[in-house]
DNA sequence: TTGACAGGCAAGTCAATGCTTGCCTGTTGT
DNA sequence: ACAACAGGCAAGCATTGACTTGCCTGTCAA
């Protein structure tokens, strides 16, 4: 579970996760363009690949092997807790 | 805003804002006694202080002096935006 | 079949960071 | 006043982690 933070620890995995929720199932070679078009990431396609890695290890992208092409798109579902563990002492009521 | 993430990533980090969601208004011996009674930190008190003045400048933790005594809580309001900014595909209704 | 393409593996480099050590400032109680 | 206590500052060490470089595997199209 400590991966998830982790994970999110890098502002470039953050900017993948922000792709990739934008436009799901990218390739790695478009999700590269995309990264330094659009989020001003500059780094080689061997560097996302090791941020996805960790992004997988987390649990928070998911692959899919088609052919030569693999897939990926984001899972949230690891996110939905981080926030709640620490608002306990919240505000009761509306 | 990274600096949440960033502050998030270490375990020594996450168990102090356990520790201090869990009794509010701790000094620094104090949560040191406890970190190691109640959460297997071993750190100094020198480190426990680093970590504090991230999660400080992550604007999780607040202070306030009282004589010689330094009072701690958190503050968890940045935290309750981070999940919903990768859950804006989430499925419609309940 | 073979060359081009998508992706993976592994070692090495370099900067960030967690932690320690030693010393200093300010406050309180006797 | 002064000794004990809560906390802070700064330099140095060691580990982690991001990134690069070079090469390899597997797939598709001409």
């Amino acid at each position: 579970m400590g991966d998830v933070f982790r994970a999110l620890a890098d502002p470039t995995r953050r900017a993948i996760l922000d792709e990739q929720t934008d436009r799901d199932d990218q390739t790695l070679f478009e999700l590269c363009s995309r990264l330094a078009a659009r989020h001003r990431v500059a780094s080689s396609r061997q560097a996302v690949s090791q941020h996805i890695d960790v992004l997988v290890d987390a649990g928070l992208v998911k692959t899919r092997r088609d052919g030569r092409y693999k897939f990926r798109h984001v899972d949230p579902r690891p996110l939905e807790r981080i926030a709640d563990r620490w608002l306990q002492r919240r505000k009761e009521g509306p």
